[in-house]
DNA sequence: AGGTAGGCGGTTTTT
DNA sequence: CCGCCTACCT
């Protein structure tokens, strides 16, 4: 391990003995080096075998990162299930001991589709009437779940939420979940920390056998993940800290910021801040410095620009009529410095504003690549032949059952699901079982016999199959066999002929993606917990991304359109308007604006295009925030044309609101 | 059982 | 604006 490449602090941490400790880490500062770096130096230095560490991270793509270069620092290939995301250690935890919360090792991964549909049939089945609908109880579900709170607890959910059928449904949910032998990703953290917090025998082993805990992302960690780790918190308290207050983005989803701020104190340790930056220029960093500035909950630092190889440039700012011209300028603009040696990076807030982004590099013939797009998994006809494998893999994935009992059609409609549905819930069987016992019972009509009976023989072959034969050919087998392949090709509908050929194109991949496992659970967890799309196109080609997916990158060239009121800061947070809320959007602007090396580029659009309505807008607050800079705005407003029509849409409301009192600011501030 | 037309609601951000 | 759901028709 080349320790001397490591600055003095980032040694400090790396060679720290044992006990607690918490680095602070700047954006830049070599967060993912000092990890990594610290990891080895266990190992090789503390004598420490690699199986006996936790090295958690937030996302696959850096616990990928992570095992890689400590692979080709150990010069040995280390497979270790305690690398991992939050979720993937503790699946791996949750299928050893899966029996001790009454679930079967193959359980099921819920996707939020999945989680929706059985929610949804769960508030049917309790008869509620109210409009609440079923994404609602999900969210607050999935927060009592971050917060530890079971079913049960009825006296801590009735404080959390004013929904009253909550703790109900919620119940019926969990009932349900353990019935199909499924999970949803709340329920792998919360059945991991009751399987630990109720066993003590099996914590003991556990405590004795982890020797040090590695945290990732510390700032973006929530309750249940911080008490987790905790638990497996021997009294050595080998628990090294590293993340950085300013780039929390995820409160939404639980993350508590506290559990950095407190950190300190909790465990009476030393910190160590890295502020020394290898990536940005000096004015990306006082930009980001002079936004950040403006939150008041945070420990406070500064960052040095420490790379004199990086070009000194001014940030640049545009101003456009609408998010198309935008959207063009953001192309044509990277058309013109698009080399093979440069990287680009272009982060938005929403999804939605990729799609016009998108439609301009293919004009231009840009090759781009969008980040944590679309996902592969959950696509309709992914879902409908994974499907098949889920049901013959495990019988009682009775949604698996529900999605293709009549796909493709086999004249199966809802009434004959009635009988089947009825039967299982009397007799509380699996839906495929309650069909078996129909059909053996002679329960069922002839032609409804004649039309189940095939559907019960592919499942039943293709469960023969498993193990037998390739992954790849029990995928192939189930698309030809099912009749699903010949669903899609028959299609006479032109439009739907066009769609369905993208659809086997799809399936294609999935084969391919199937034929790189070696087994079929291993392949369904991979699916569960690894929601990406793999797929690489070029290795130099234009990252299109929100802000949340670009954490821990870098480029060189990076474009963040979008700078408006109710875009960025969203119109939530605006709703909210919290100091809680707009400090979360806050921090998301400075995670952005520290992505850029030395070429940052901001820019805002008037009109902006949704649900087929023209919505106009002001300058993000944020972009006042940004003092001391000099900003290149030759184009406040790219035409005459557009600069009168900008004047109407500013007069039609005549009071003087904030965000429009900003606006005038603005424009006199950087007026030519 | 299956097809289609019109109404309505939905957009943060991700493991 | 788009995609899903419901109601109604074949």
């Amino acid at each position: 391990m080349d320790l001397h490449l490591l600055n003095k602090e980032q040694k400090l941490a790396v060679e720290h003995q044992n006990g607690p400790l918490l680095v602070l880490s700047g954006a830049g500062t070599g967060k993912t080096r000092v990890l990594t770096s610290r990891f080895v130096f266990i190992v090789k230095n503390l004598k420490i075998d690699f199986n006996r560490i936790i090295a958690v991270t937030f996302t696959n793509k850096a616990a990928n990162e992570i095992k890689e270069r400590v692979n080709k620092e150990l010069q040995h290939n280390i497979d270790s299930p305690w690398i991992g995301t939050f979720h993937s250690i503790f699946a791996k935890f949750l299928r050893k001991h899966s029996q001790l919360v009454k679930l079967k090792y193959n359980f099921n991964i819920l996707d939020v589709d999945d989680q929706k549909k059985l929610l949804k049939q769960v508030i049917e089945f309790c008869k509620i009437n109210n409009d609440i609908n079923e994404s609602i109880y999900l969210n607050e579900i999935q927060n009592l779940k971050d917060q530890k709170i079971l079913p049960n607890e009825k006296l801590k959910i009735s404080k959390y939420s004013s929904i009253e059928s909550l703790s109900e449904v919620y119940e019926l949910y969990q009932e349900r979940l353990l019935e199909i032998n499924g999970v949803d990703f709340g329920d792998i953290l919360l059945h991991s920390y009751q399987i630990l917090s109720n066993n003590e025998e099996l914590r003991n082993t556990y405590l004795s056998y982890i020797d040090h805990i590695l945290i990732d992302e510390f700032q973006d960690t929530n309750l249940i993940q911080y008490d987790l780790i905790k638990l497996l918190l021997n009294n050595k308290k080998n628990l090294f800290c590293v993340g950085d207050d300013d780039q929390s983005i995820y409160a939404w989803r639980g993350a508590k910021i506290e559990n950095i701020i407190n950190f300190p104190n909790e465990f009476a340790c030393p910190v160590v801040r890295l502020t020394k930056n290898y990536r940005s220029n000096s004015a990306i960093l006082e930009a980001a410095s002079s936004i950040i500035s403006n939150n008041k909950n945070r420990l406070g630092k500064e960052l040095i620009s420490f790379n004199n190889k990086i070009p000194d440039q001014k940030i640049n700012l545009k101003s456009f009529y609408s998010q198309e011209e935008e959207s063009l300028w953001v192309a044509d603009s990277i058309s013109r410095k698009f080399n093979e040696n440069n990287t680009f990076g272009v982060l938005v807030r929403l999804t939605a504003q990729m799609r016009s982004i998108e439609d301009k590099f293919i004009k231009f013939a840009l090759p781009y690549e969008i980040v944590g797009g679309p996902r592969f998994f959950e696509r309709k006809e992914i879902k409908d032949v994974l499907s098949y494998l889920k049901l013959a893999n495990s019988n009682e994935d009775d949604l698996a059952f529900e999605r293709i009992i009549n796909l493709p059609r086999r004249g199966i409609g809802e009434q004959s699901l009635k009988i089947i549905i009825d039967n299982a819930r009397s007799n509380r069987i699996s839906f495929i079982k309650s069909l078996e016992v129909l059909i053996d019972g002679n329960k069922l009509s002839p032609s409804l016999i004649s039309k189940t009976k095939p559907f019960l023989d592919i499942i039943k072959k293709t469960k023969d199959l498993i193990n037998k034969t390739s992954l790849e050919d029990l995928g192939i087998f189930v698309i030809e066999e099912s009749g699903y392949l010949k669903m899609l090709e028959n299609e006479k509908n032109r439009l739907k002929k066009i769609e369905n050929e993208s659809k086997i194109d799809n399936l294609k991949e999935l084969v391919n993606a199937l034929a790189e496992f070696e087994n079929l659970d291993e392949f369904l967890e991979h699916v569960g917990l690894v929601n990406e799309n793999q797929k690489k196109i070029h290795n130099n080609s234009i990252k299109l991304m929100t802000l949340h997916a670009a954490k821990g990158l870098e480029f060189d060239h990076v474009y963040l359109p979008g700078w408006e009121e109710g875009v960025f800061p969203s119109s939530r947070a605006l709703e909210q308007n919290t100091s809680k809320s707009l400090e979360e959007e806050r921090r998301l602007a400075y995670v952005g604006i520290t992505r850029a090396k030395y070429d940052l580029n901001l820019s805002y659009a008037s009109s902006r295009f949704t649900y087929g309505i023209n919505n106009y807008s002001l300058p993000s607050r944020f972009l006042s925030e940004i003092n001391n800079i000099e900003i290149e705005s030759n184009n406040l407003i790219s035409n005459k044309s557009s600069e009168s029509r900008n004047k109407i849409s500013l007069s039609n409301t005549t009071a003087l609101t904030p965000g429009k009192k900003r606006m005038m600011e603005f424009l006199n501030k950087h007026k030519k």
